[in-house]
DNA sequence: GGTGTTTTTTAGATGAATCTAAATTTTTTA
DNA sequence: TAAAAAATTTAGATTCATCTAAAAAACACC
């Protein structure tokens, strides 16, 4: 069913699914999300408006329809399967999968779909700790408890870093902070927030948008 | 440099590689084989004219150039890579690999190209026998000896199928008529040219279509 | 070698996705 | 609560890949 959307349909589609976990999405907030002019995205919301994929009152905002919101767990299951399957099957690094299984999200078939899952023994996560939408629309449950909200002294384990930022993601990296990761809270900045995590032997400073975006299970 | 051709650009220059083994390739024949106009196609040609990858006169058909040559290689590249791929990593069958290699070979990046290049070993064949060209632009020997060349007794073992009629690959599979199999020719039919080949304990009557399309080699 | 058939090209239109500029509506704020 | 600012929509244009219909060129055959 999603096979008859064009690619550009479908990010749209994607892009309003990321941008309406609370309340209806903006024109310009998708506009910014898509790099295109909010003259465009009222365009195209007029035409997913016609195929019933989102309710749309003008100058109001926009939210998917059930039937929108299908598409979009399709979609976003095909790019957390690509990603996990690059990573896994071909060595892609972490930071490396998003920018491929960005292009390939709207390709495969469901033939492909499922075969890849198959091998990968029908995963729940993808490689940064998203979960992947089961083939019926449902998701998984997703870790929300941020690093940056810690205690002093608590350890945690990294179980989703919710960054494409390949720059960000290869930082982690190199610090050897890498999901399911365990580290400890040592020191919080009262200032900028930034925090002092104690990993093994290391000290390693993250500064607050990074914490943002590491989400953790307490031990 | 393959990324900056639109889809449809690519798609014109398969075709035409695919056309001119033997001298220029007409407006109608490239028409027929992209199930679009003819005029369509004059002006798709105008415009890979203008971008130097094919030399075209007027009412005269067009001819890939060496940079348009190379852009072919690199498409059919991607695609027989994915052919095996799909089929020895995902197990597809070799009449089930065309459809999505068709689709997918537009959209990977170099890097996964060069990925499943490698976990394949760099192989030189796709699952029907075709060659895979090198990174380079070199294209392997083609094996083009036609079963229904062959003579009356003679030992030979089935190295290409050409052609991409899934019906056609299902039913050599049922005959256990795959890649690399040994056979007898046993009979020829005068009137239409049809053989009867030995395999194994089994007899097999294969139309002129059919041998016309498989290409094996003498022992 | 002229004339009819086939092939190719040109002309002009359409639909999809985009843009800029202008108009309209909503929100903010003084 | 009215004016200014911001957000959104409308209007109209552009690019790409396609189409049909008509014109032009090449070919084929008597
Ligand atoms: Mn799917
Ligand atoms: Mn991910
Ligand atoms: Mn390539
Ligand atoms: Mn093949």
């Amino acid at each position: 069913m999603t096979r008859t959307l064009t690619q550009s349909m479908q990010d749209y589609v994607k892009v309003i699914y990321g941008l309406t976990r609370s309340g209806p999405a903006s024109t310009n907030d998708i506009a910014r999300k898509l790099s295109v002019s909010a003259a465009s995205v009222t365009s195209m919301i007029k035409k997913l408006h016609e195929l019933k994929l989102v309710r749309h009152t003008s100058y109001r905002g926009v939210a998917l329809s059930h039937a929108g919101t299908m598409v979009a767990l399709e979609i976003l299951r095909h790019h957390r399967l690509l990603e996990l399957y690059l990573n896994e099957a071909l060595g892609y690094a972490w930071d490396e999968v998003h920018a491929e299984a960005e292009k390939l999200e709207h390709h495969i078939s469901e033939e492909f779909e499922d075969r890849i899952a198959k091998v990968l023994g029908d995963p729940s996560y993808d490689p940064h700790g998203d979960p992947i939408p089961t083939k019926d629309g449902r998701m998984p449950p997703t870790v929300s408890e941020r690093l940056a909200d810690a205690n002093i002294n608590e350890s945690v384990v990294i179980r989703r870093v919710s960054s494409h930022d390949a720059s960000m993601l290869r930082m982690l990296t190199s610090h050897g902070l890498l999901l399911n990761t365990t580290l400890r809270v040592a020191l919080r900045d009262a200032d900028s927030g930034a925090l002092v995590v104690q990993h093994g032997k290391r000290r390693i400073t993250l500064d607050r948008e990074i914490t943002e975006n590491i989400f953790i299970e307490r031990l």
